[in-house]
DNA sequence: TCGCTTGCCGAAACCGGTTTCGGAAAATAT
DNA sequence: ATATTTTCCGAAACCGGTTTCGGCAAGCGA
């Protein structure tokens, strides 16, 4: 049997623009301007426009209107894989959340790795030279982070998924993590905890930064003289909090409470706790930052200030778009609040005056 | 200060083919089929295009492409969020997969979520109307896909990560998890179990069926009758591996080993034999499947098969590369193997005739 | 009634590439 | 030397939209 391919008609014919403004007897310049709300268009043949265009389930290819406007109506993400992996586990969350915001305005999103600087950097210009996308999410801010000054050469829109020193002509989305770590201070001090650690992540990041300064700001809150003793960083794995922790349990005089500036780290205190023979919750409390879905999974389930990555992505996307069509960078910024999760790993020291009654009762 | 912009020369004019073509005297029409390798173009000349291009940073605007060639080089990728979070897991190193094999080929990569069927079928089928993606990758096969009919209709091109039953026209990549878990369940008879349980997935996803396949396989393998209570489905959580795992421990007569279709589902069993009593490894043997990395954080480690997620990204972005392309799509299947991690969690039977002793000096 | 807006749409240029077609020049055959 | 092919490039159409411009007809005021 021969095969049988009709060559003319093969496929269903995809409805065009020209297809629509025939039906209706009308241009296709008219019928362009009706569907894309010109003044000069009068409202009844704009409806007849409409309607015909959603009953012959016509959609203008996105790459034909960027031809001439210049919009591929499409974000940007290069997301590192290079480092630790503590971010992974918001990636679904995150880009669910872009996602939704892109999807609301008809845009879409681009995603691509990148496992070093240069990649990243290969893969932005890419991207951009391409124009694959109108504009950039840049996750993981830097303290000084070199792809700012380098997009703003570019002139490519971006907003930067946490804060940064050079303020001019950025915007941003960020949790205010210093907010958490003061108030995790706080709690501990409450509790009666007169000795806490802090265990930060990789201070090139400006988060570790920020965090670090509401750490010192708690302690102060408290009246607690801080003892360097007890600040360690670059800790955001389990392996390295394991580490952390360990080191500050060797002290001559340990913490009773440690504040952790990653969820990961936190867990990896478990491990140390477990093998100093100390418990947590009872001789070492610990609280967290992140929410990372392993915490609940712990024993006790660790307290933590909880992100909601959902929320940054959205919010990310939609300050983004706004950028794009026309709003000035730096009125488009916006922080939130991480959300305490107080459960099983932060409790009034062993040592103190105080004791889990008294605490239940309080 | 009037705001002092100069509307003619403002930003970094982007060198375009014509530019290219002035600069070498040629028209773009040669230019164009110098750099996409027309026969009909001199080697000399092809080169001078080419290093022109090169040095005056010329990089064709992919939608200017498309307009004319049809094809934007993005494949899509709609990811389920509204399920079991077992998979979030693997996102990372997935995407991270498709990124590279889609860069190493100049295209890129669309990432939707959806959290429902309606939606995701309406992302899909606006991805393609607008013409944002030439093809999809599709997760989560389901035994019988309606994705898949659906695609065909709209002659749209796409592969699964996974397999399916109606097999015409189909590509796809899947790791052989029917052969894992004939291996586990031989590996645990092997140890000296004889009654090996089973808990699988959601039986509508088609890796649930061929795994169930594979269990049975491997009972008869060993010569095992095969005991119906012993094999449970639909525990894709912690909590649902947790709930199976506590049924199988009180049945009269409970299995001394128990394979999962699922790591997460398998570290749900260590809470249920905590609460039990029983220690894994010692009264209960576990082997899991995904190698997800919590799995190295259990005690004991949990024995598993992994699955090379970077792998299948990889494949199956570069097999729906050759289909678009103009590849047959029959002949654009792959599958991979499992690698066994043995860890802490399968161990002889406590009940055996055979000790650890034994064991160890097999 | 005439002139002048205003409302509304068609005509055509345009965006930045790709692809088809035809023809001049060079190479080869006769 | 002429005829014929081959090589190689220019000219122009084309892809599917958007946007500018100009003009007709209706509405308005004088």
């Amino acid at each position: 049997m021969v095969d049988q391919e009709i060559p003319a008609s093969r496929g269903i014919e995809r409805v065009k623009i020209s297809d629509v403004a025939v039906a209706l007897s009308l241009t296709k310049s008219t019928v362009s301007r009706a569907l894309n709300g010109y003044p000069d268009i009068s409202e009844s043949t704009r409806l007849k426009v409409r309607n015909a265009a959603r009953r012959m389930g016509y959609v203008p290819l996105s790459h034909a209107q960027a031809i001439k406007t210049g919009r591929v109506r499409s974000l940007g993400i290069v997301w590192r894989v290079d480092s630790h992996d503590g971010h992974r586990a918001f990636l679904s969350d995150f880009l669910d959340g872009v996602s939704r915001a892109v999807s609301a305005e008809d845009w879409s999103l681009t995603v691509s790795t990148a496992d070093s600087d240069v990649a990243e950097r290969t893969t932005l210009s890419r991207l951009l030279k391409e124009r694959k996308v109108d504009g950039f999410i840049l996750p993981r801010t830097l303290a000084d982070d070199p792809r700012v000054e380098w997009l703003r050469k570019e002139e490519a829109p971006f907003i930067l998924y946490g804060r940064v020193a050079s303020e001019r002509n950025c915007s941003w989305f960020d949790f205010r993590g210093e907010d958490a770590m003061r108030k995790a201070v706080a709690r501990l001090a409450e509790l009666g905890h007169e000795r806490i650690g802090f265990v930060n992540g990789d201070l090139r990041f400006n988060y570790a930064l920020l965090r670090r300064d509401g750490y010192f700001r708690g302690l102060a809150d408290a009246g607690i003289n801080p003892d360097p003793d007890l600040v360690l960083d670059g800790a955001m794995t389990r392996e390295s909090g394991e580490t952390a922790t360990r080191k500050l349990l060797e002290l001559e005089s340990p913490p009773t409470g440690i504040v952790f500036a990653q969820d990961m780290a936190a867990l990896g205190a478990y491990r140390a706790a477990e093998d100093s023979g100390v418990s947590i919750g009872r001789e070492l409390s610990v609280i967290g930052y992140d929410g990372v879905p392993e915490g609940a999974w712990a024993s006790p389930k660790l307290s933590t200030f909880a992100v909601d990555s959902r929320w940054a992505g959205q919010r990310l996307a939609a300050l983004l778009i706004d950028q794009i069509r026309g709003g000035n960078p730096e009125d488009l910024r916006e922080t939130g609040e991480a959300r305490f999760l107080s459960r099983g790993s932060d409790r009034p020291p062993a040592t103190s005056g105080r004791n889990l009654a008294d605490f239940i009762n309080l």
